[in-house]
DNA sequence: TTCACATTATGAGCATGCTCATTTTTCTCT
DNA sequence: AGAGAAAAATGAGCATGCTCATAATGTGAA
């Protein structure tokens, strides 16, 4: 069972580079699964024994990315820094972590991150989201707001966090600048948001 | 040529009827472009001579859905109500004339709405995006908040949007109470961004 | 009416994500 | 080592969104 086991990831492996090049080179629309498989060296039929969906392969390479990053971040947190600090600190190195697939997978992230999709239980980006949700848990606790937290404000979180991404997936500005505006802008809201009291968010 | 116009757009309303019975009773992804081209009385081929995507069929029908809510609201939008009354009224009527799709055509407002594809210059539910924030352009006008208005404030209104509109189209609470509040919450949020200055947002 | 032209309808066919019955490989046990 | 079982690989084939060359139909002038 050894060999077996070792072998399987290792195709996995293989499978994950060969869609890594062709989505970079070819893009999201014009990477088949056919192609990957072929890149791969392996029958259609065999890539998905691996991956159930096309678009799970790319959640794949983009939770490849962000795992890192996410061990990064809690070595570096070091309770010093504001909640806003922490949790831009948390995405934008995430979203560097992602800057190869920025180009190539805004489409595919459609699919991935929807939040319309998730009738069906588990959409590919399942895991990065509660990956990502658990971290920002782990922040609001450590600032002071501990769980449980209300519905709605983690809904609002996870909207706010899309609207950014989706911004900097198609963001041309240089640096994303603009991105980064609208994260700026976004943190303050949300930050703001927890800061008052439920009913008045900043009416002076 | 009165033959041909005609029937061209009686043609067009027998697609968008046909495919509003089958999305209906058979969901989004179970109805096929070919189901709604025989319910029609046309070929497979025809159907794209009138709408270029399936997903623009089912903007087309919520586009029609909207167009009347719109009027609807500019004609009893008598300047009396705060901006987030009328910002709130606007969108909740909004989605109450979309209840008929909201469990069928859920899946497909990814792709219509899809801030992501916009790579892409019309996505099929551009129009519908775009005719919506002209009239919170014209209601934040009357509102005392003239243009030009910062990119940033769109931007973040036009997600917030979308987080209320995913959430509402998978919310299954009685009356969709949970999406309300989470639209009155984002509201507030965003009436609160621009009621402060830039820089700080409500830390009291 | 008739003919040339423009518009629209048609459905066979393509591309591609994905399935599944079958074959091949690997593992286990004697 | 060999037989039987379990796991994995395979690729023909399906479903479906969409295209495109061709056919049918409508229009307007002579």
């Amino acid at each position: 069972m050894r060999i077996t086991a070792e072998a399987k990831s290792a195709t996995r492996q293989r499978i994950l580079q060969a869609a890594m090049s062709l989505f970079v080179s070819d893009g999201w629309q014009h990477t088949t699964t056919r192609g990957i498989a072929v890149a791969a060296g392996i029958a259609t039929g065999t890539l998905f024994n691996y991956f159930p969906t096309k678009e799970a392969i790319a959640a794949a390479l983009m939770a490849e990315a962000l795992e890192l990053t996410g061990k990064e971040f809690h070595a570096g947190c070091n309770g010093e820094n504001s909640l806003e600090a922490d949790l831009f600190s948390l995405i934008w190195s995430g979203l560097r972590s992602l800057r190869e697939f920025r180009k190539c997978l805004g489409p595919a992230s459609d699919t991935i991150f929807s939040p319309l999709a998730r009738q069906s239980p588990d959409s590919p980006g399942d895991a990065i989201r509660v990956d990502h949700l658990e971290l920002v848990e782990a922040i609001l606790t450590s600032h002071g707001f501990p769980a449980p937290r209300p519905v709605v404000t983690v809904q609002l979180y996870w909207t706010l966090y899309l609207g950014v991404f989706a911004y900097w997936a198609a963001d041309d500005s240089p640096g994303q600048e603009d991105a980064l505006a609208l994260l700026d802008h976004s943190l303050k809201l949300f930050v703001a948001s927890l800061d008052q009291g439920k009913g008045t968010y900043g009416r002076q």
